[in-house]
RNA sequence: GCGGAAUUGGUGAAGUGGUUAACACGCCGGAUUGUGGCUCCGGUAUGCGUGGGUUCGAUCCCCACAUUUCGCCCCA
């Protein structure tokens, strides 16, 4: 037998009922906040994501998909989606007119990583990019977009975990300071943080193992290392949070693991026990410099991203979500019957009601079986003698009451009561 | 990449080194010769993740691999 690759999976059944339900929720939430669809690429050149992603992070150094076409060419399978908006925002010169541009994008991503709960080797991102605007309150609305969508899609007492990088120069001098402080400890950290040391300190910030030593709760908080301006800022971002009514929390520990962020970061997190270590259900942060480090102008961005498979997964606290009911099913029996359901399917389908009917010639009290299983709201019984009368039988699921129809007002009949 | 656990029909699962792999749900058929949801009867794994090995004999013991899962790393 073959089976699916590994940290792969199929969407069937009340996972397909779940996404369905998701989908259908972006699409509208993207609607009202006036967020325009993009899709870009799922592969693209290998550079881009090298470039933007940082060449040191984990994602880029041990996670991409990296192949070679036919014709030689580098190409990554996409591990995130703000690389390929910037990139598609620079090439289709969007930066022209309509600033900011307000993007969301929805489509799956690839990282080959260790599969398990709530983390796929192919898995669907959704997220919002808005280019163009440094003011905070973009912070606060892309911040806010998505909490309000995880509400209405069931979710109960989230949690926005925040911070602020401050700019490049900022935390050229907090490293600076991070590390003057920690190298006297260094034995102290674990064998990870003692490589984070050197290759990406801020890391160490947010290593579970370390948590709770003494050493990494006195560290200087980066809160204290911003320039006046970038402190002013994000008190904006926090003050705008507040009028949301937003439930948040300063967290001057979270460091995102992509390189291009800067200013304000932050986390969504879910208490829905399912979810174990994989809470974060969206993530993002301001990234002032990318667009310009891949040859746009300068253009100050923030976005988020969220995991649709962690959605799918915390749904099943919530509610199940249940199959549309279908507005009709068609029994027949025999060859003279069926043909007249046949017919009669695609007239009904035409006219917009939802109708299906038997296709693997089952016993009637079967069909009746079938249809209370699709939720069928009415049964249309046809019968050959009374087919010779031009008469069908109608009969209303809920309250069981059967009365026969004039074949030539089926329709009507139906639509009307259906 | 590192460590632990798991893997038996459509589903939930019991089970044993030895002829037909429990039970339940579901599904199909029948009783009810064309009006169901209750009840009763019958059917429903040539098969116990895959490949080797030990054995007279393996679903059961051993090894490897795959997949899933928990923790680490990392992350959505």
């Amino acid at each position: 037998m073959i089976t699916k690759p590994k940290g792969t999976y199929d969407v069937i059944e009340s996972d397909a009922l779940k996404l369905q339900k998701i989908n259908r929720v972006i699409e509208y939430y993207c609607e009202f906040y006036n967020y325009d669809f993009i899709r870009t690429p799922i592969f693209e050149s290998r550079d881009l994501f090298h470039r933007t992603v940082g060449e040191e992070t984990d994602i880029v150094s041990k996670e991409t998909y990296d192949f070679k076409d036919r014709s030689d060419r580098d190409l990554t399978l996409r591990p995130e989606g703000t690389a390929g908006v910037v990139r598609s925002f620079i090439e289709n010169k969007m930066y022209g007119s309509n600033m900011p541009r307000k993007l969301f994008y929805n489509g799956t991503m690839y990282r080959y990583e260790r599969p398990g709960n709530g983390r796929n080797r192919e898995f669907t991102q959704f997220g919002v990019e808005i280019l163009g605007s440094n003011d905070p309150i973009v912070d606060a609305e892309v911040i806010s977009m998505p909490y309000r969508l995880f509400e209405e899609l069931g979710f109960k007492d989230l949690n926005v975990k925040l911070n602020n990088l401050g700019s490049k120069e900022d935390r050229e001098n907090y490293k600076t300071a991070l590390k003057e402080y920690l190298n006297p400890h260094l034995e102290e950290l674990c064998e990870d943080c003692k490589r984070r040391f050197n290759t990406n300190p801020l890391r160490i910030l947010d290593c579970k193992v370390d948590n709770d030593s003494e050493v990494l709760k006195n560290v200087p908080s980066i809160l204290d290392y911003q320039s006046e301006e970038s402190q002013k800022r994000f008190k904006k971002v926090l003050e705008y949070l507040n009028y949301l009514d937003i439930d948040y929390e300063v967290d001057d520990k979270i460091v995102r693991g992509l390189d291009y962020y800067d200013y304000t970061v932050f986390e969504i997190v879910s208490s829905a026990e399912v979810l174990g270590g994989a809470s974060t259900i969206a993530a993002g942060g301001r990234y002032n410099n990318l667009v310009e480090k891949l040859g746009g102008p300068s253009t100050p961005c923030i976005g988020f991203a969220s995991g649709l498979e962690r959605i799918m997964l915390a749904m099943d606290e919530f509610e199940t979500t249940k199959k549309r009911p279908l507005n009709c099913y068609i029994m027949y029996i025999n060859e003279e019957e069926k043909i007249k359901a046949l017919t009669l399917a695609q007239d009904l389908r035409l006219s917009g009601v939802a109708v299906d009917y038997d296709t693997t010639g089952r016993s009637l009290k079967s069909q009746f079986k079938e249809a209370d299983r699709m939720h069928a709201e009415l049964l249309v019984i046809l019968n050959s003698e009374d087919l010779k009368k031009g008469l069908i039988t109608v009969k209303d699921n809920m309250t069981k009451e059967e009365v026969k129809i004039d074949e030539n007002e089926i329709i009507d009949y139906i639509i009307s009561n259906g």
